[in-house]
DNA sequence: CATGCCTATTTTGTCAACAATAAAGAGATA
DNA sequence: TATCTCTTTATTGTTGACAAAATAGGCATG
Protein backbone atom coordinates (compact mmCIF):
# COMPACT_ATOMS: atom_id res chain seq x y z
CA UNK A 1 0.00 0.00 0.00
CA UNK A 2 2.07 2.54 -0.93
CA UNK A 3 1.88 6.37 0.04
CA UNK A 4 -1.27 7.21 -0.66
CA UNK A 5 -2.50 11.17 -1.28
CA UNK A 6 -3.57 12.55 2.18
CA UNK A 7 -6.48 14.24 2.10
CA UNK A 8 -6.98 17.90 0.88
CA UNK A 9 -4.30 18.82 -2.06
CA UNK A 10 -4.97 19.53 -5.83
CA UNK A 11 -7.35 17.37 -7.11
CA UNK A 12 -6.10 13.62 -8.21
CA UNK A 13 -6.94 13.19 -11.34
CA UNK A 14 -10.03 11.70 -10.39
CA UNK A 15 -11.75 14.21 -8.71
CA UNK A 16 -15.79 14.18 -8.06
CA UNK A 17 -15.16 17.52 -10.38
CA UNK A 18 -13.37 15.32 -13.19
CA UNK A 19 -16.25 12.72 -13.26
CA UNK A 20 -18.75 15.19 -13.39
CA UNK A 21 -18.20 16.72 -16.89
CA UNK A 22 -18.52 14.42 -19.80
CA UNK A 23 -14.47 14.14 -21.69
CA UNK A 24 -13.80 17.43 -22.37
CA UNK A 25 -16.22 19.61 -24.43
CA UNK A 26 -19.10 22.18 -24.36
CA UNK A 27 -18.29 23.85 -21.04
CA UNK A 28 -19.96 27.18 -19.99
CA UNK A 29 -17.42 29.59 -18.82
CA UNK A 30 -18.26 30.39 -15.70
CA UNK A 31 -18.57 27.35 -13.35
CA UNK A 32 -20.01 24.22 -14.41
CA UNK A 33 -21.52 22.39 -11.26
CA UNK A 34 -25.05 23.87 -11.67
CA UNK A 35 -25.78 21.12 -13.83
CA UNK A 36 -28.68 19.03 -12.44
CA UNK A 37 -28.01 15.50 -13.90
CA UNK A 38 -30.59 12.87 -13.24
CA UNK A 39 -30.20 9.13 -11.41
CA UNK A 40 -28.96 7.42 -15.13
CA UNK A 41 -27.18 10.54 -16.10
CA UNK A 42 -24.80 10.31 -13.06
CA UNK A 43 -24.98 6.47 -13.76
CA UNK A 44 -23.51 6.78 -17.08
CA UNK A 45 -20.96 9.33 -15.96
CA UNK A 46 -19.38 7.36 -13.45
CA UNK A 47 -19.52 3.87 -15.38
CA UNK A 48 -17.69 5.66 -18.80
CA UNK A 49 -15.45 7.29 -16.31
CA UNK A 50 -14.47 3.62 -15.09
CA UNK A 51 -14.04 2.57 -18.68
CA UNK A 52 -12.28 5.24 -19.78
CA UNK A 53 -10.00 4.86 -16.95
CA UNK A 54 -10.53 8.38 -15.85
CA UNK A 55 -11.27 6.59 -12.20
CA UNK A 56 -8.27 4.53 -10.39
CA UNK A 57 -9.40 1.68 -8.82
CA UNK A 58 -9.36 2.14 -5.02
CA UNK A 59 -10.71 6.46 -5.73
CA UNK A 60 -13.22 7.19 -2.72
CA UNK A 61 -16.02 8.54 -3.47
CA UNK A 62 -18.04 10.16 -1.43
CA UNK A 63 -21.73 11.05 -1.49
CA UNK A 64 -21.88 14.67 -0.69
CA UNK A 65 -18.93 15.42 -3.09
CA UNK A 66 -20.31 13.49 -6.26
CA UNK A 67 -24.01 15.21 -4.96
CA UNK A 68 -22.31 18.45 -5.33
CA UNK A 69 -20.73 17.88 -8.63
CA UNK A 70 -23.59 16.77 -10.31
CA UNK A 71 -25.87 19.01 -8.96
CA UNK A 72 -27.87 15.96 -7.79
CA UNK A 73 -29.19 14.78 -3.70
CA UNK A 74 -27.62 12.93 -1.78
CA UNK A 75 -29.98 10.04 -2.31
CA UNK A 76 -29.82 9.93 -6.09
CA UNK A 77 -26.08 9.79 -5.45
CA UNK A 78 -26.46 6.83 -3.10
CA UNK A 79 -28.70 4.74 -5.22
CA UNK A 80 -26.18 5.22 -7.98
CA UNK A 81 -23.53 3.84 -6.22
CA UNK A 82 -25.82 1.11 -4.91
CA UNK A 83 -26.34 0.19 -8.96
CA UNK A 84 -22.16 0.90 -9.58
CA UNK A 85 -21.70 -1.73 -6.41
CA UNK A 86 -24.22 -4.50 -8.08
CA UNK A 87 -22.10 -3.85 -11.46
CA UNK A 88 -18.88 -4.76 -9.09
CA UNK A 89 -17.57 -1.47 -10.74
CA UNK A 90 -17.40 0.52 -7.16
CA UNK A 91 -17.24 -1.66 -3.66
CA UNK A 92 -19.39 -0.50 -0.73
CA UNK A 93 -17.74 -1.14 2.33
CA UNK A 94 -20.68 -0.53 5.24
CA UNK A 95 -20.11 2.92 6.92
CA UNK A 96 -17.32 3.05 5.06
CA UNK A 97 -18.47 4.41 1.54
CA UNK A 98 -17.85 3.61 -1.79
CA UNK A 99 -14.68 3.07 -4.05
CA UNK A 100 -13.63 2.56 -7.09
CA UNK A 101 -13.18 -1.91 -7.28
CA UNK A 102 -9.97 -2.99 -6.85
CA UNK A 103 -10.33 -6.38 -8.37
CA UNK A 104 -8.16 -8.94 -6.68
CA UNK A 105 -5.88 -11.24 -9.18
CA UNK A 106 -8.08 -14.20 -8.57
CA UNK A 107 -11.09 -12.22 -10.00
CA UNK A 108 -9.02 -11.43 -12.79
CA UNK A 109 -8.40 -14.68 -13.95
CA UNK A 110 -12.42 -15.40 -13.07
CA UNK A 111 -13.52 -13.02 -14.89
CA UNK A 112 -11.74 -13.47 -18.32
CA UNK A 113 -12.56 -17.53 -17.69
CA UNK A 114 -15.97 -16.13 -18.19
CA UNK A 115 -15.35 -14.08 -20.79
CA UNK A 116 -14.21 -16.78 -22.65
CA UNK A 117 -17.41 -19.20 -21.56
CA UNK A 118 -19.53 -16.44 -22.62
CA UNK A 119 -18.42 -15.29 -25.49
CA UNK A 120 -17.39 -18.90 -26.55
CA UNK A 121 -21.15 -19.62 -26.82
CA UNK A 122 -22.18 -15.57 -28.61
CA UNK A 123 -19.66 -17.12 -31.47
CA UNK A 124 -20.87 -20.04 -31.84
CA UNK A 125 -24.35 -19.02 -32.16
CA UNK A 126 -23.12 -16.00 -34.55
CA UNK A 127 -21.59 -18.48 -36.58
CA UNK A 128 -24.11 -20.03 -37.57
CA UNK A 129 -26.97 -17.74 -37.81
CA UNK A 130 -25.27 -14.03 -38.58
CA UNK A 131 -26.58 -12.19 -41.99
CA UNK A 132 -24.64 -10.74 -44.65
CA UNK A 133 -25.40 -7.43 -43.52
CA UNK A 134 -24.63 -7.72 -40.01
CA UNK A 135 -21.21 -9.32 -40.51
CA UNK A 136 -21.11 -6.20 -43.01
CA UNK A 137 -21.63 -4.05 -40.20
CA UNK A 138 -19.45 -5.72 -38.27
CA UNK A 139 -16.43 -5.32 -40.75
CA UNK A 140 -17.09 -1.47 -40.63
CA UNK A 141 -16.82 -1.42 -37.00
CA UNK A 142 -13.48 -3.31 -36.79
CA UNK A 143 -12.60 -1.10 -39.93
CA UNK A 144 -13.38 2.53 -37.72
CA UNK A 145 -11.56 0.75 -34.73
CA UNK A 146 -8.54 0.35 -36.62
CA UNK A 147 -8.83 3.67 -37.96
CA UNK A 148 -9.28 5.23 -34.55
CA UNK A 149 -5.60 3.56 -33.19
CA UNK A 150 -3.83 4.38 -36.65
CA UNK A 151 -4.74 7.93 -35.65
CA UNK A 152 -3.50 7.56 -32.23
CA UNK A 153 -6.98 7.92 -30.69
CA UNK A 154 -6.42 5.07 -28.03
CA UNK A 155 -9.57 6.30 -25.73
CA UNK A 156 -12.04 6.18 -28.83
CA UNK A 157 -10.26 2.74 -29.98
CA UNK A 158 -10.56 1.20 -27.15
CA UNK A 159 -14.22 2.27 -26.95
CA UNK A 160 -14.97 0.75 -30.33
CA UNK A 161 -13.06 -2.45 -28.98
CA UNK A 162 -15.95 -2.52 -26.15
CA UNK A 163 -18.44 -1.85 -29.24
CA UNK A 164 -17.34 -4.66 -31.17
CA UNK A 165 -17.39 -6.94 -28.38
CA UNK A 166 -20.94 -6.25 -27.97
CA UNK A 167 -22.54 -6.03 -31.32
CA UNK A 168 -21.31 -9.60 -31.55
CA UNK A 169 -23.41 -10.36 -28.40
CA UNK A 170 -26.40 -8.45 -29.88
CA UNK A 171 -26.08 -10.68 -32.94
CA UNK A 172 -26.29 -13.74 -31.39
CA UNK A 173 -29.74 -12.66 -29.94
CA UNK A 174 -29.63 -13.78 -26.47
CA UNK A 175 -30.33 -10.69 -24.03
CA UNK A 176 -29.75 -12.32 -21.23
CA UNK A 177 -26.28 -13.90 -22.26
CA UNK A 178 -25.73 -10.00 -23.66
CA UNK A 179 -26.33 -8.47 -20.34
CA UNK A 180 -24.04 -10.72 -18.38
CA UNK A 181 -21.05 -10.15 -21.36
CA UNK A 182 -21.76 -6.00 -20.86
CA UNK A 183 -20.98 -6.45 -17.20
CA UNK A 184 -17.65 -8.36 -17.76
CA UNK A 185 -16.95 -6.30 -20.24
CA UNK A 186 -17.52 -3.32 -17.76
CA UNK A 187 -15.46 -4.91 -15.37
CA UNK A 188 -12.56 -6.00 -18.03
CA UNK A 189 -10.84 -2.70 -18.03
CA UNK A 190 -10.60 -2.28 -14.54
CA UNK A 191 -8.47 -5.37 -14.52
CA UNK A 192 -7.04 -4.34 -17.26
CA UNK A 193 -5.86 -1.01 -15.38
CA UNK A 194 -4.91 -2.77 -11.76
CA UNK A 195 -2.56 -5.26 -13.66
CA UNK A 196 -1.45 -4.25 -17.12
CA UNK A 197 2.32 -5.63 -17.70
CA UNK A 198 4.64 -4.29 -19.43
CA UNK A 199 4.11 -4.74 -23.32
CA UNK A 200 0.40 -3.19 -22.80
CA UNK A 201 0.38 -3.12 -26.54
CA UNK A 202 -3.65 -2.86 -27.20
CA UNK A 203 -3.14 -1.96 -31.10
CA UNK A 204 -2.82 -5.68 -31.78
CA UNK A 205 -6.14 -6.92 -31.15
CA UNK A 206 -7.77 -4.92 -33.71
CA UNK A 207 -6.13 -7.75 -36.25
CA UNK A 208 -7.78 -9.99 -34.01
CA UNK A 209 -10.92 -9.03 -34.23
CA UNK A 210 -10.43 -9.48 -37.63
CA UNK A 211 -9.11 -12.33 -37.98
CA UNK A 212 -12.66 -13.44 -35.58
CA UNK A 213 -15.01 -11.46 -38.07
CA UNK A 214 -13.01 -13.69 -41.25
CA UNK A 215 -13.41 -17.44 -39.02
CA UNK A 216 -17.46 -16.26 -39.02
CA UNK A 217 -17.36 -15.44 -42.41
CA UNK A 218 -16.11 -18.86 -43.16
CA UNK A 219 -18.88 -20.62 -40.88
CA UNK A 220 -16.38 -22.68 -39.18
CA UNK A 221 -18.01 -22.73 -36.03
CA UNK A 222 -14.45 -24.54 -34.27
CA UNK A 223 -12.68 -21.81 -36.25
CA UNK A 224 -14.56 -18.91 -34.99
CA UNK A 225 -14.58 -19.85 -31.38
CA UNK A 226 -11.10 -20.78 -31.64
CA UNK A 227 -10.49 -17.58 -32.78
CA UNK A 228 -11.90 -15.93 -30.24
CA UNK A 229 -10.96 -17.55 -27.06
CA UNK A 230 -7.05 -17.17 -28.44
CA UNK A 231 -8.23 -13.56 -28.53
CA UNK A 232 -9.05 -13.04 -25.27
CA UNK A 233 -6.08 -15.28 -24.22
CA UNK A 234 -3.77 -13.11 -25.90
CA UNK A 235 -5.73 -9.94 -23.85
CA UNK A 236 -5.12 -11.70 -20.63
CA UNK A 237 -1.61 -12.57 -21.38
CA UNK A 238 -0.59 -8.90 -21.69
CA UNK A 239 -1.68 -9.07 -18.32
CA UNK A 240 0.37 -9.41 -15.13
CA UNK A 241 -1.83 -11.68 -12.99
CA UNK A 242 0.42 -13.72 -11.39
CA UNK A 243 -0.06 -14.79 -7.99
CA UNK A 244 1.41 -11.68 -6.34
CA UNK A 245 -1.68 -11.27 -4.01
CA UNK A 246 -1.43 -7.63 -4.50
CA UNK A 247 -0.60 -5.02 -2.15
CA UNK A 248 -0.23 -6.60 1.74
CA UNK A 249 1.70 -9.59 0.10
CA UNK A 250 4.71 -9.56 2.54
CA UNK A 251 2.71 -9.51 5.48
CA UNK A 252 0.57 -12.51 4.61
CA UNK A 253 2.91 -14.49 3.23
CA UNK A 254 4.30 -14.34 6.37
CA UNK A 255 1.96 -14.74 9.08
CA UNK A 256 -1.02 -15.87 7.50
CA UNK A 257 0.57 -18.71 5.47
CA UNK A 258 -1.45 -21.54 8.17
CA UNK A 259 -4.57 -22.47 6.32
CA UNK A 260 -7.44 -20.14 6.14
CA UNK B 1 -50.27 0.13 14.82
CA UNK B 2 -52.91 -2.60 15.80
CA UNK B 3 -54.63 -3.30 12.77
CA UNK B 4 -53.43 -3.44 10.15
CA UNK B 5 -54.88 -4.84 6.74
CA UNK B 6 -57.95 -2.11 6.58
CA UNK B 7 -59.10 -3.75 2.99
CA UNK B 8 -60.31 -6.68 5.50
CA UNK B 9 -60.04 -9.92 3.45
CA UNK B 10 -58.84 -13.34 3.40
CA UNK B 11 -54.73 -12.93 2.79
CA UNK B 12 -54.90 -14.45 -1.26
CA UNK B 13 -52.19 -17.08 -0.61
CA UNK B 14 -49.15 -14.71 -1.04
CA UNK B 15 -50.18 -11.95 0.49
CA UNK B 16 -46.94 -9.77 2.75
CA UNK B 17 -47.45 -12.00 6.05
CA UNK B 18 -47.09 -15.57 3.87
CA UNK B 19 -44.21 -13.87 2.54
CA UNK B 20 -42.91 -12.73 5.80
CA UNK B 21 -42.56 -15.83 8.10
CA UNK B 22 -40.31 -18.81 7.00
CA UNK B 23 -42.14 -21.20 5.44
CA UNK B 24 -43.71 -22.97 8.32
CA UNK B 25 -42.56 -23.40 12.06
CA UNK B 26 -41.38 -21.74 15.29
CA UNK B 27 -44.74 -19.16 15.30
CA UNK B 28 -45.33 -17.57 18.75
CA UNK B 29 -48.78 -18.15 19.95
CA UNK B 30 -49.53 -14.21 19.25
CA UNK B 31 -48.97 -11.97 16.59
CA UNK B 32 -46.11 -12.73 14.67
CA UNK B 33 -45.75 -9.34 13.31
CA UNK B 34 -43.10 -8.04 15.37
CA UNK B 35 -40.08 -9.91 14.21
CA UNK B 36 -38.22 -6.40 13.04
CA UNK B 37 -36.30 -7.80 10.27
CA UNK B 38 -32.90 -6.37 8.47
CA UNK B 39 -32.70 -5.79 4.85
CA UNK B 40 -30.30 -8.86 4.19
CA UNK B 41 -33.11 -10.94 5.89
CA UNK B 42 -35.78 -9.74 3.76
CA UNK B 43 -34.50 -9.80 0.80
CA UNK B 44 -33.52 -13.82 1.45
CA UNK B 45 -37.02 -14.12 2.48
CA UNK B 46 -38.33 -13.03 -0.33
CA UNK B 47 -36.02 -14.52 -2.78
CA UNK B 48 -36.73 -17.76 -0.98
CA UNK B 49 -40.66 -17.35 -1.81
CA UNK B 50 -39.92 -16.84 -5.22
CA UNK B 51 -37.82 -19.88 -5.54
CA UNK B 52 -39.77 -21.61 -3.23
CA UNK B 53 -42.89 -20.78 -6.22
CA UNK B 54 -44.89 -19.78 -2.76
CA UNK B 55 -45.24 -15.48 -5.03
CA UNK B 56 -46.87 -16.01 -8.46
CA UNK B 57 -45.44 -14.40 -10.94
CA UNK B 58 -47.33 -11.16 -11.90
CA UNK B 59 -47.87 -10.40 -7.15
CA UNK B 60 -48.06 -6.66 -6.98
CA UNK B 61 -45.45 -6.16 -3.66
CA UNK B 62 -46.84 -2.71 -2.08
CA UNK B 63 -44.09 -0.98 0.06
CA UNK B 64 -46.45 -0.64 2.93
CA UNK B 65 -47.61 -3.75 3.27
CA UNK B 66 -44.16 -5.29 2.74
CA UNK B 67 -42.67 -2.95 5.50
CA UNK B 68 -45.31 -3.82 8.04
CA UNK B 69 -45.10 -7.56 7.89
CA UNK B 70 -41.62 -7.23 7.65
CA UNK B 71 -41.91 -5.06 10.70
CA UNK B 72 -39.29 -2.31 8.94
CA UNK B 73 -38.82 0.64 7.24
CA UNK B 74 -40.73 1.32 3.71
CA UNK B 75 -37.26 2.43 2.61
CA UNK B 76 -36.00 -0.20 3.82
CA UNK B 77 -38.22 -2.61 1.74
CA UNK B 78 -37.79 0.12 -0.64
CA UNK B 79 -33.96 -0.66 -0.78
CA UNK B 80 -34.55 -4.77 -0.92
CA UNK B 81 -36.99 -4.65 -4.07
CA UNK B 82 -34.06 -2.68 -5.84
CA UNK B 83 -32.01 -5.03 -5.29
CA UNK B 84 -34.74 -8.10 -6.46
CA UNK B 85 -35.04 -6.24 -9.38
CA UNK B 86 -31.48 -6.28 -10.30
CA UNK B 87 -31.85 -9.83 -9.99
CA UNK B 88 -34.92 -9.63 -12.19
CA UNK B 89 -37.05 -11.34 -10.15
CA UNK B 90 -39.29 -8.49 -9.75
CA UNK B 91 -39.97 -5.76 -11.86
CA UNK B 92 -40.03 -2.38 -11.44
CA UNK B 93 -42.51 -0.22 -13.23
CA UNK B 94 -41.80 3.69 -12.35
CA UNK B 95 -44.76 5.25 -10.34
CA UNK B 96 -46.64 2.26 -10.62
CA UNK B 97 -44.16 0.15 -7.79
CA UNK B 98 -42.82 -3.54 -8.09
CA UNK B 99 -44.19 -6.91 -8.91
CA UNK B 100 -43.46 -10.54 -9.22
CA UNK B 101 -41.58 -10.95 -12.43
CA UNK B 102 -43.25 -12.53 -15.62
CA UNK B 103 -40.32 -13.40 -17.80
CA UNK B 104 -41.32 -13.77 -21.51
CA UNK B 105 -40.87 -16.83 -23.40
CA UNK B 106 -37.46 -15.60 -25.36
CA UNK B 107 -36.02 -14.16 -21.73
CA UNK B 108 -36.97 -18.28 -20.60
CA UNK B 109 -34.86 -19.70 -23.59
CA UNK B 110 -32.12 -17.31 -23.73
CA UNK B 111 -32.21 -18.31 -19.48
CA UNK B 112 -31.57 -21.91 -20.67
CA UNK B 113 -29.70 -20.94 -23.42
CA UNK B 114 -27.35 -18.90 -21.04
CA UNK B 115 -27.55 -21.55 -18.26
CA UNK B 116 -25.94 -24.15 -21.07
CA UNK B 117 -23.50 -22.29 -21.87
CA UNK B 118 -22.16 -21.51 -18.46
CA UNK B 119 -23.14 -24.66 -16.57
CA UNK B 120 -20.96 -26.29 -19.35
CA UNK B 121 -18.18 -24.22 -18.60
CA UNK B 122 -18.16 -25.23 -15.09
CA UNK B 123 -18.68 -28.63 -15.52
CA UNK B 124 -15.56 -28.84 -18.06
CA UNK B 125 -13.97 -27.24 -15.51
CA UNK B 126 -14.93 -29.47 -12.73
CA UNK B 127 -13.93 -32.39 -14.87
CA UNK B 128 -10.83 -31.54 -15.05
CA UNK B 129 -9.93 -30.41 -11.64
CA UNK B 130 -11.99 -32.07 -9.10
CA UNK B 131 -10.94 -33.81 -6.01
CA UNK B 132 -12.48 -37.43 -4.64
CA UNK B 133 -13.67 -35.83 -1.94
CA UNK B 134 -15.65 -33.23 -3.64
CA UNK B 135 -17.15 -36.45 -5.53
CA UNK B 136 -18.03 -37.98 -2.99
CA UNK B 137 -20.05 -34.56 -1.52
CA UNK B 138 -21.50 -34.51 -4.93
CA UNK B 139 -22.89 -38.30 -4.72
CA UNK B 140 -23.99 -37.34 -0.97
CA UNK B 141 -25.87 -34.63 -2.03
CA UNK B 142 -27.44 -36.32 -5.08
CA UNK B 143 -28.54 -39.00 -2.66
CA UNK B 144 -30.65 -37.18 -0.17
CA UNK B 145 -32.13 -35.05 -2.81
CA UNK B 146 -33.31 -38.58 -4.50
CA UNK B 147 -34.69 -38.88 -0.74
CA UNK B 148 -36.31 -36.01 -0.39
CA UNK B 149 -38.57 -36.76 -3.62
CA UNK B 150 -39.09 -40.20 -2.55
CA UNK B 151 -40.54 -38.91 0.51
CA UNK B 152 -42.49 -36.43 -1.57
CA UNK B 153 -41.23 -33.96 0.43
CA UNK B 154 -41.11 -32.05 -3.11
CA UNK B 155 -39.84 -28.69 -2.15
CA UNK B 156 -37.18 -29.77 -0.17
CA UNK B 157 -35.96 -31.59 -3.45
CA UNK B 158 -36.02 -28.64 -5.74
CA UNK B 159 -33.97 -26.79 -3.30
CA UNK B 160 -31.31 -29.30 -3.53
CA UNK B 161 -31.47 -29.97 -6.50
CA UNK B 162 -30.38 -26.33 -6.84
CA UNK B 163 -27.68 -26.68 -4.54
CA UNK B 164 -26.42 -29.53 -6.67
CA UNK B 165 -25.85 -27.20 -9.63
CA UNK B 166 -24.59 -24.37 -6.86
CA UNK B 167 -22.32 -26.91 -5.74
CA UNK B 168 -20.53 -27.63 -8.59
CA UNK B 169 -19.99 -23.80 -9.83
CA UNK B 170 -18.39 -23.76 -6.38
CA UNK B 171 -16.14 -26.75 -7.30
CA UNK B 172 -15.09 -25.01 -10.55
CA UNK B 173 -13.46 -22.45 -8.60
CA UNK B 174 -14.85 -19.48 -10.70
CA UNK B 175 -16.05 -16.66 -8.42
CA UNK B 176 -17.99 -14.61 -11.41
CA UNK B 177 -19.53 -17.89 -13.46
CA UNK B 178 -20.74 -18.96 -9.83
CA UNK B 179 -22.32 -15.97 -9.37
CA UNK B 180 -23.80 -15.35 -12.88
CA UNK B 181 -24.97 -18.73 -12.47
CA UNK B 182 -26.91 -18.38 -8.91
CA UNK B 183 -28.26 -15.58 -10.91
CA UNK B 184 -29.69 -17.51 -13.78
CA UNK B 185 -30.53 -20.29 -11.02
CA UNK B 186 -32.53 -17.84 -9.12
CA UNK B 187 -34.73 -16.64 -12.14
CA UNK B 188 -35.06 -20.44 -13.36
CA UNK B 189 -38.18 -21.16 -10.95
CA UNK B 190 -40.04 -18.12 -11.97
CA UNK B 191 -39.70 -19.38 -15.89
CA UNK B 192 -40.43 -22.81 -15.04
CA UNK B 193 -43.44 -21.73 -12.58
CA UNK B 194 -44.82 -19.33 -15.47
CA UNK B 195 -44.27 -21.84 -18.29
CA UNK B 196 -44.92 -25.43 -16.87
CA UNK B 197 -46.27 -27.70 -19.93
CA UNK B 198 -48.98 -30.65 -18.22
CA UNK B 199 -45.65 -33.17 -17.67
CA UNK B 200 -44.02 -31.27 -15.09
CA UNK B 201 -42.23 -34.69 -14.32
CA UNK B 202 -39.65 -32.60 -12.17
CA UNK B 203 -38.16 -36.02 -10.58
CA UNK B 204 -36.54 -37.57 -13.61
CA UNK B 205 -33.86 -35.05 -13.12
CA UNK B 206 -32.72 -36.58 -10.23
CA UNK B 207 -31.66 -39.61 -11.98
CA UNK B 208 -30.01 -36.88 -14.39
CA UNK B 209 -28.05 -35.58 -11.62
CA UNK B 210 -26.36 -38.82 -10.89
CA UNK B 211 -25.16 -39.18 -14.51
CA UNK B 212 -23.82 -35.99 -14.71
CA UNK B 213 -21.84 -37.47 -12.11
CA UNK B 214 -20.95 -40.36 -13.16
CA UNK B 215 -19.68 -38.52 -16.44
CA UNK B 216 -17.37 -36.15 -14.29
CA UNK B 217 -16.00 -38.94 -12.47
CA UNK B 218 -14.80 -40.78 -16.00
CA UNK B 219 -12.75 -37.70 -16.33
CA UNK B 220 -14.35 -37.68 -20.11
CA UNK B 221 -15.03 -33.79 -20.53
CA UNK B 222 -16.90 -34.26 -23.62
CA UNK B 223 -18.94 -36.95 -22.01
CA UNK B 224 -19.40 -34.93 -18.74
CA UNK B 225 -20.82 -31.75 -20.60
CA UNK B 226 -22.92 -33.63 -22.80
CA UNK B 227 -24.61 -34.82 -19.84
CA UNK B 228 -24.99 -31.36 -18.13
CA UNK B 229 -26.30 -29.98 -21.44
CA UNK B 230 -28.72 -32.92 -21.86
CA UNK B 231 -30.02 -32.39 -18.62
CA UNK B 232 -30.33 -29.05 -19.28
CA UNK B 233 -32.73 -29.53 -22.36
CA UNK B 234 -34.59 -31.98 -20.59
CA UNK B 235 -35.27 -29.45 -18.36
CA UNK B 236 -36.49 -27.01 -20.84
CA UNK B 237 -38.13 -29.33 -22.62
CA UNK B 238 -40.82 -29.93 -20.21
CA UNK B 239 -41.66 -26.34 -20.52
CA UNK B 240 -43.96 -25.10 -23.03
CA UNK B 241 -41.64 -21.79 -24.57
CA UNK B 242 -43.72 -22.01 -27.65
CA UNK B 243 -44.14 -18.13 -28.90
CA UNK B 244 -48.10 -18.17 -27.81
CA UNK B 245 -46.88 -14.59 -26.77
CA UNK B 246 -48.01 -15.13 -23.18
CA UNK B 247 -51.39 -12.85 -22.07
CA UNK B 248 -51.98 -9.65 -24.31
CA UNK B 249 -51.39 -12.20 -27.75
CA UNK B 250 -55.07 -11.70 -29.12
CA UNK B 251 -54.36 -7.74 -29.57
CA UNK B 252 -51.37 -7.83 -30.57
CA UNK B 253 -51.69 -10.06 -33.15
CA UNK B 254 -54.83 -8.83 -33.95
CA UNK B 255 -53.81 -4.86 -34.29
CA UNK B 256 -49.98 -4.72 -33.50
CA UNK B 257 -49.33 -6.94 -36.71
CA UNK B 258 -47.20 -4.32 -39.11
CA UNK B 259 -43.74 -4.91 -38.23
CA UNK B 260 -43.25 -3.79 -34.78
C1' DC C 1 9.99 9.22 20.70
C1' DA C 2 6.57 5.90 20.16
C1' DT C 3 2.04 4.21 21.77
C1' DG C 4 -2.56 4.18 23.47
C1' DC C 5 -6.58 6.86 24.68
C1' DC C 6 -9.84 10.48 24.12
C1' DT C 7 -12.25 14.17 21.65
C1' DA C 8 -13.79 16.56 17.40
C1' DT C 9 -15.06 16.23 12.79
C1' DT C 10 -16.34 14.06 8.84
C1' DT C 11 -19.10 10.68 6.55
C1' DT C 12 -22.54 7.29 6.19
C1' DG C 13 -27.13 5.23 7.52
C1' DT C 14 -32.07 5.72 8.91
C1' DC C 15 -36.32 7.63 9.17
C1' DA C 16 -40.55 10.27 8.69
C1' DA C 17 -42.91 14.00 6.59
C1' DC C 18 -44.11 16.00 2.17
C1' DA C 19 -44.95 16.00 -2.93
C1' DA C 20 -46.22 13.81 -7.23
C1' DT C 21 -48.31 10.36 -9.70
C1' DA C 22 -51.46 6.75 -10.90
C1' DA C 23 -55.69 4.08 -9.85
C1' DA C 24 -60.51 3.89 -8.45
C1' DG C 25 -65.00 5.57 -8.06
C1' DA C 26 -68.91 8.73 -8.50
C1' DG C 27 -71.72 11.53 -11.18
C1' DA C 28 -73.34 13.64 -15.32
C1' DT C 29 -74.63 13.46 -20.05
C1' DA C 30 -75.82 11.61 -24.30
C1' DT D 1 -76.58 1.96 -20.56
C1' DA D 2 -72.15 3.29 -22.02
C1' DT D 3 -68.69 6.75 -21.85
C1' DC D 4 -66.43 10.75 -20.33
C1' DT D 5 -64.69 13.71 -16.84
C1' DC D 6 -63.88 15.12 -12.27
C1' DT D 7 -62.95 13.99 -7.53
C1' DT D 8 -61.16 11.04 -4.10
C1' DT D 9 -58.09 7.66 -2.51
C1' DA D 10 -54.07 4.84 -2.55
C1' DT D 11 -49.33 4.29 -3.70
C1' DT D 12 -44.89 5.61 -5.05
C1' DG D 13 -40.97 9.06 -5.23
C1' DT D 14 -38.09 12.74 -3.03
C1' DT D 15 -36.16 15.49 0.25
C1' DG D 16 -34.08 17.05 4.43
C1' DA D 17 -33.27 16.45 9.20
C1' DC D 18 -31.45 13.42 12.67
C1' DA D 19 -28.68 9.40 14.52
C1' DA D 20 -24.75 6.32 14.32
C1' DA D 21 -20.39 5.16 12.95
C1' DA D 22 -15.66 5.74 11.51
C1' DT D 23 -11.63 8.58 10.77
C1' DA D 24 -8.24 12.05 12.09
C1' DG D 25 -5.81 14.79 15.29
C1' DG D 26 -4.27 16.05 19.73
C1' DC D 27 -2.77 14.88 24.40
C1' DA D 28 -1.04 12.45 28.01
C1' DT D 29 1.93 8.68 29.37
C1' DG D 30 5.47 5.18 29.42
Amino acid sequence: MGTRRSPGDAHPAGSPAAIARPPARARSAGRAKSIRLNENEIYRRIYDAVLDHRLQPGTKLKEVALAEAFGANRGVVRKVLTRLAYDRLVALRPNRGAVVAIPSVEEGRDLFAARRAAEAAIVDAVTRNIARAELKELRVLAESEREAYRCGEVRKGLKLSLKFHRQLAAIAGNGVLAEFLDQLIARTPLVVLAYRGRGADRTCSIDEHIEIIDAIATGNVAKAVAAMTSHLESLEGQLDLSDDTETSTDLVALFGADGD
